[in-house]
Formats: C-alpha cells, structure tokens, sequence
DNA sequence: AACGCGTAAACTGTATGCAGATTGCAACGC
DNA sequence: GCGTTGCAATCTGCATACAGTTTACGCGTT
C-alpha cells in the first residue's frame, strides 16, 4: 500500500481521534442508521488507513455507546431496545432539569443573556418554520443551559447521552407546530433562569424534554426493535 | 513469542474485555494509583499479549474516564483536578438523589426489603467496626439502591461515576465514627423508600452523598493535583 | 561546574500478516 | 422441493514488524 501520508487536511488530533469524531458525526448527523454495519475493511479504505487505527476508533464508540460489539461480528450502529431509549429520553429529563436548576442558581449574568440572545435569535426562525437552522439553535441553546449547571461531569454526561439519543430524535422538528411549542417551552425556561427561580426552571426543562420525548418516540418506533 | 493460549483461568469474553475488566479492578481496588504509568509494553508482558490488545484496552479505559491519554505519551490512571472531582461528587448526590426518588416509587416489594434487609445485616459491622466488610456491604447497598430507579441508563451512569470516584474515595470509612453515621444516613433513605416517600428519599440520599463527598475530598487531596 | 547539543534508547502509532470465526452458497441427500 | 452439510470467501482477533516521537544520558564546550 502506498501510505504517503496524504491523509487529508484534517488538523486535529490523532488518527483515531480524527476517526472516531468522523464516525461520531456520521451516526449523530443521521449519514447511518442504527443497525447499519461498519465493516472495518471498508472503513479502513475509506479514511485510507490500515485496520488498526479503525480498530481503535470502533472501540472507543462501543465504549461510548455509539456503536454495538460483539465479538467477532462487525461493529453495527447502535440500535437501543425501546425501553433503553425510553430510560435514555427519562435520564435526559432529570439531567436537563439538574441543569436548569444548578443554571437558574449559578450562571453569571452573561450567561444568562447569552441564553436569552440564543433564545430569542430562534424566534424568527419558528415563524420561517426553518427546521435545520431551527435545529442548530436548538443545541446551541440547549448546551449552553447545560454549561451553566457549572459542573463538568454532569455536562459531560448529559452531552453523551444526548449524542446517543440523536439518531433517534432527527425527525422532532418535522411535526406540525412543534417549532413553536419547542419555543414557548424554552421562553419558560429561560424565564425561569433570569429570575433565579430553580424550581420553575427545573420543572420547566423536565416537561420539555418528556415532550420531546414523546415526539421523537413515534419516529424512532419504525427503526428500533 | 510461545502463545500457548494459557491466558489465565478468566473465563469470559475476548481479551480485551479480560483486560478491560483487570486493569480497571486494579485501578478502582486501589492496586495502581492516580498519575501511575501504564506502560504498554509491561501490561502486554504480565498479560502474556502483545501490545494490540493492550492499546485496545487502554483506550476503553480512556473511554471510561479511569485512565488519561495524550498522544505519543503512555497512558497514566485518571488523576481527576479538584474541580473535577467536585463535579463527580455534586453528580453522585444528583444521581443518587435522583434514583432514591424513583426507586420510593419503582421499587417492588421485593425490592424494598431486600433493600432493607441488606442495610440491617450491616448493622453488626459497624458496631465491630468491620470497614472492609462494610465497604463490601455499602457498596451493595447502593448497587440495589440504583437498581430500585427502574433506569437502566441512570444506572449505567451512577455506576460509572461512581467507579470513577472509587479511587478517591478508598479511605472514607477511616474516618471516626463515620461507620455509624453512615449507618444512620443509609436508615433514614431506607425508612423512606420503604413509606413511598420520595422526597425525603431524594434529600436523604443527597445529604449522604454530600458529606461522602467532604469526608473523601480530605483523603483525596493529598492525591490530587 | 553548568549548560547545550546530539545521539541512542525507550516507547507509542500504524501497517501488515496470519489464524480462527462466521456467513453465504452450493451440492447433495431425503 | 426443502433441509442439511461442507466448503470457500469474508471478516475479526491478535501478533509482529517498522516508522516516528519523546526522553534520557553523556559528551563537549564555556
């Protein structure tokens, strides 16, 4: 093989590193569905590396949740079971509404107005029934609520099974008026936040997220099991 | 190299796994300690593999949290800032909080009184101020208690935060007479899963956690840093 | 004696080869 | 015609070889 070290203009990190955001990014974005094979051959040609680094990468998505393994069976986009999905949907209420409240007491006030600037940015958007760029707003929004909990390994957790619960919640936006309860839900939210009332925006971020769930439960029904 | 396929007497799973599962024993038992190098070399050696497997591993325990890596440098067993630490700890009583709740709802009956019966065979250890057996007996005591929440995906977390902190948290029950209040935190979160009160469930088990917390981060920063 | 520099040793990153496992297919028997 | 068995192709698991990087040490210079 040739291995000329022309392994494109990726700048960041690592090989694997490389691959595993590569990969990461394929699974969340919805480019593979859960159930789809990654045959590291193929992978291995693909990023123009040998097995190894491919190896290495699978693994840490397994370890991540990502990805499914067994041994001596290709790794396969992870395809929860109905009820791990729900227990997911269930723990990213109660982390959501832990961020909100641990936000409502601690974020700095420039927090607070960037949350509301991200907020209300989004307005406009509803009324265009813009869902992508409704989307990228979405988890801006959510992951500076989840910043402002000021607790590194409650952000770290919530942002992975948030990355583990996006190949099945793609299609939330795409029901009819979602956009704009999506919204009203995030303004009590964010009202709750600038009063400093943790209570209201805990529960506030707890219902959003049921919400959601039940939304994106419906949608994901035709590809689990 | 022989390779005579006499890895052990451990029976389960690939390699790897066998590792994975060594490796992190040695670092949550206390056998290696935070800032340790794991070097790949020696594993592969004392494993009777070669390195393949051994890198594998170690970027599953990467995965994980329990050991750190950089490029071109060896692995080293986690050795969390304080910060971090204080976040794992602020999650835990989140977690715990949270699965005390559920469980005062969830539990079965059986449940609730193994529950129960597992904190009063505890009981005796502490007057005999038996730490490791307690340890054993504690350790058991949370693993039902975080089963009692009905969540597979809470539980996945709590568990792994909590192996995490296992390093940090070896010499809690050294501490004088904290054996007994233990005890007495762990009775007052019983006796209110067992009322189906779930709030005072949630703020027992938070309280507990939090002072784990104050008693550890004592130990731990002689460690840290 | 202290500092820099260069080289070698040690170690990680990646490629490749081989062995064992799995799967699909085809030929055969019922 | 359908199921079963055996073989071949495919793929994973692990070992080994090699390349690139970091670290440590010793030598020479000041």
């Amino acid at each position: 093989m040739k291995q000329i070290r022309r392994r494109q203009v990726i700048r960041t990190g690592t090989t694997v590193e490389q691959m595993v955001r590569a990969i990461a990014d394929m699974i969340v974005t919805g480019v593979m569905h859960p159930g789809e094979r990654l045959d590291e051959l193929s992978l291995a040609v693909r990023f123009d590396v040998s097995r190894t680094p491919v190896r290495e990468a699978l693994r840490e998505l397994g370890a991540m949740g990502l990805v499914d393994r067994e041994p001596n069976r290709s790794a396969v986009v992870a395809n929860v079971t109905e009820a791990y999905l729900h227990s997911m949907f269930e723990a990213m209420s109660e982390l959501e509404a832990i961020c909100a409240r641990l936000g409502a007491e601690r974020m700095t006030i420039d927090e607070r107005h960037a949350l509301e600037l991200e907020h209300r940015a989004s307005a406009r958007l509803v009324h265009a029934n813009a869902q992508e760029d409704y989307a990228a707003h979405n988890t801006e929004f959510h992951t500076k609520l989840y910043r402002g909990a000021h607790n590194d390994h409650i952000y770290e957790m919530v942002t992975q099974t948030r990355a583990r619960l996006a190949p099945f919640r793609r299609a939330q936006f795409r029901l009819p008026g979602r956009l704009a309860k999506s919204y009203d839900e995030h303004d009590v939210i964010v009202t709750s936040i600038m009063r400093g009332d943790s209570a209201a925006a805990s529960q506030a971020a707890y219902s959003h997220v049921a919400i959601v769930s039940d939304a994106s439960i419906v949608f994901a029904s035709d590809k689990v099991g």
